[in-house]
DNA sequence: GTATAATGCGAGCATTCGCTCGCTTTTCAT
DNA sequence: ATGAAAAGCGAGCGAATGCTCGCATTATAC
């Protein structure tokens, strides 16, 4: 008869309803994030969007922080795996397809969710997930790096840390700015012309 | 005898004790900005912070927003005031050396005060300065436009438009990188070449 | 069926923050 | 010297926020 003493949370702690709770309220925090900015996502009103009482909220978030830190994990690790897969698909490609590929995934990775990409970078310093933002800038870095670097033959001496560092802030930024400043208003023409000069760019660079 | 009725504030207004005040109340919110960020700079704070009573606070600004404003603007005329003045003397220079002018200083200018412009980058939306920031952005694509306007002949074939806004984008992200990642590490030799490459890119994508 | 654990609830506490208002002190033209 | 305007003061109000805690509801094991 002897019950085993359930004294830490059971494996299925996070299942069914707490499962849908938790995931209703990191959906419901980055809606209001997207919609009404920071400032208005108070931890009542999560709860409330949520369609989940304050109390629930704190069974599993420690903190309101916590939760911002939550979509901004879920938003990261939506965009590393575009990211990582292009980088992957690109391996055997020359420089020039290559830097083209690359180009459009950034692209493509910054149209996802602008608005929330936005609010998230305005908020990641308070977050204390600067470092784990860090880590994927890491990861990229090596990434294209060792890209380069398997392709040196096509391309001038170069200082592949350099090189690297050059490549990626510019396609990011081109990226940035082209989903911030020209919000949605992107023909499909526009964006082709743009993923044309920024190969131009950077390819003629590396060689 | 007649006085002139003062309704209006006089001219003096700001001027010897207050327009002290009126300084301190900026200076102080940036350094809070800085050394503490935006949830700590409270207004009450700020005026202590300052050296003076909230009240006197709010007879300069009538809201917090108001301060952050403030200090935004001290910030971009600092940042304008360069580059306004680069951009003039680029004017008759050969394109290789008028970009490696302006990718100097627009790593000088993000070294002003990174921190300060960190934040500050984060507050904007905030602050319904965005306006007056993309008011000062335009100003630069329509300097450096018209620059690559009038040297068209030392160059291929371009979208004026378009290459503005790559190389802007472009050199803005590698200073803007440059300065906030690496810190106060940054050697002289670096830097150099840092400019060096960047120039590099920039100039064989516009020719 | 019933006991126990898991999940959910929401009024309300403690704190913070932006800002006001009645008052005092300083400045300065006359 | 004087009086009025400019500048400064700071206790404290009202609203909002993050979070807690005691209790209610639901799921599960036997």
């Amino acid at each position: 008869m002897a019950r085993k003493p359930p004294t830490k949370p059971r494996k299925n702690a996070l299942q069914a309803r707490s499962r849908a709770t938790v995931d209703a309220l990191v959906e419901a925090t980055a809606r209001i994030l997207v919609r009404e900015g920071f400032e208005k996502a108070s931890t009542n009103r999560i709860a409330d969007i949520a369609g989940v009482s304050v109390g629930s909220l704190y069974q599993y978030f420690p903190s309101k922080e916590a939760l911002v830190a939550a979509v901004i994990d879920r938003h990261n690790e939506e965009i590393m795996r575009i990211v990582r897969t292009a980088l992957t698909e690109v391996a055997d490609l020359p420089v020039d397809k290559a830097v083209r590929k690359l180009v459009t995934v950034a692209i493509e990775a910054h149209r996802i969710n602008p608005k929330l990409h936005r609010v998230l970078a305005e908020q990641i310093p308070r977050t204390g997930q600067l470092k784990d933002v860090e880590a994927f800038n890491r990861e990229v870095h090596t990434m294209v790096r060792a890209y380069l670097e398997s392709r040196r033959k096509e391309m001038r001496k170069l200082d592949p840390a350099l090189a690297t560092f050059i490549c990626v802030s510019a396609i990011e930024a081109v990226a940035h700015n082209t989903v911030l400043n020209q919000a949605e208003m992107l023909s499909e023409k526009m964006v082709r012309t743009l993923v044309d000069e920024t190969t131009r760019m950077v390819v003629g660079y590396l060689r």
